[in-house]
DNA sequence: GTAATGTAGATTGTCAACAATCTACGATCA
DNA sequence: TGATCGTAGATTGTTGACAATCTACATTAC
């Protein structure tokens, strides 16, 4: 069932197209598993789930092609796209370039309220007991600091970025197989963007993302080398 | 007239999908400028002008929005992109660190003949007189070295970075009004390469792209602010 | 028993047509 | 004169249908 959640959906589809809708729909349904890595996508199967034509469909699909997330095979159809180890480690140098970007410039222009928001996140995270909230307290960390690095582009890209990764996380393995992500070294960080020393700042990010690439390399070792 | 360039076209079509081939197309298009920026883009339009139906035209758009080239307004259709000073800042926010990051992986593991390669364009840009063909050399140097950084990813998001600050100069003006870009900053990077001090390349490089930067500032103060 | 061949079903690629919406322009009225 | 309304044409959004291709399975030949 074409489940609709919001109560205002006639706004959206007012204002959004079709297909752009059904876009973050896949995505959903790619980012929590539901069509699994490597999985073959089904045009039909989708355009009746949501109630459309394939063409919308299509359309979805072509622009998750371009973010990577969906790979395609002329006559074929499309597939959930797949990352090796390899590729999550390209991905990773990226990823630490641009947080250490994200550190110095959240450290030179975070407002004092924003620094209040970092603040309680980090201690809401030192008092959770359950991985669930503390896997989304650490989400909620990470993306408000790409927001308030103030750059709406490096946001977009470290977002793609960090889809990719979560793609290849869902093949099986959970970070480093257990929570193994500290609240230390997100202290640390906040206090060098609280004593807005960004260069600081940056080093500590860059490594955080380095160590969670390290985490990422430790469970790939426990598994079925693909 | 659709141009059919190549002689083995039939290979193409038998492995690229008819959109992918449209996408590359109308990317052209619009980055030569034939397709102006902010300028209505129509389906029915490209449609003939490529011999198909509108289908795969509607497909290609959508992957060129994702890529941020082209933007969407419901019922009204696409536009080619605009970027302001201040979305080009943006970029080059990413763009310099992404370049210190290419800078140190180039000087780590490019190989002799690729070394040579490098020195063999500069070189060649010493000896151009002619405005285009220093361009050209200058696109070939910056391609060589992402690609010489080893890493796909990071190609992906460099050149998709590149062809967003493109359409940005095609608003009109041209890289700082001249062609400003001396070959000194060229040589120094190569010579950190060759030397294999990678802490230094990616410094250079980054102000490399820093005077990037500044050039683009100082056109956009000559120019109407839109 | 195994490999090659052939066929049926399913799936993708493409198209042409229709409905919905927007835009430009002229008519009407105060 | 100026503003509002309404209509015609153009353009986008979506659909259902058809052709091309692939996949899986059964049949045949060796």
């Amino acid at each position: 069932m074409a489940s609709v959640s919001s109560p205002s959906v006639l706004l959206l589809v007012r204002s959004n197209s079709l297909p752009s809708l059904i876009q973050v729909e896949i995505e959903q349904l790619i980012l929590r598993g539901e069509l699994a890595a490597g999985q073959h996508v089904n045009e039909s199967e989708l355009a009746v789930r949501f109630g459309t034509s394939r063409g919308p469909i299509r359309e979805a699909l072509r622009a998750l092609e371009e973010a990577r997330l969906v790979r395609s095979e002329k006559n074929r159809g499309v597939f959930v796209r797949e990352i090796s180890v390899d590729e999550a480690d390209e991905i990773y140098d990226i990823r630490e370039a641009l947080d250490e970007l994200i550190g110095q410039r959240v450290a030179e222009r975070a407002t004092p309220e924003e620094l209040r928001e970092l603040e309680r996140v980090v201690e809401d995270m030192d008092g959770s007991r359950e991985l669930n909230e503390y896997h989304a307290l650490n989400l909620k960390f990470h993306d408000l600091l790409v927001d308030f690095a103030g750059n709406a582009r490096l946001t977009e890209s470290y977002r793609l970025l960090t889809k990719g990764l979560l793609l290849f996380r869902l093949r099986g393995l959970q970070d480093g197989g257990g929570f193994a992500v500290s609240n230390t070294e997100h202290k640390a960080v906040v206090a060098a963007i609280v004593a807005r020393d960004g260069a600081r700042a940056g080093q500590l990010l860059r490594q955080h993302a380095a160590d969670s690439r390290a985490r990422m390399h430790k469970a790939a070792a426990l598994d079925p080398p693909t």
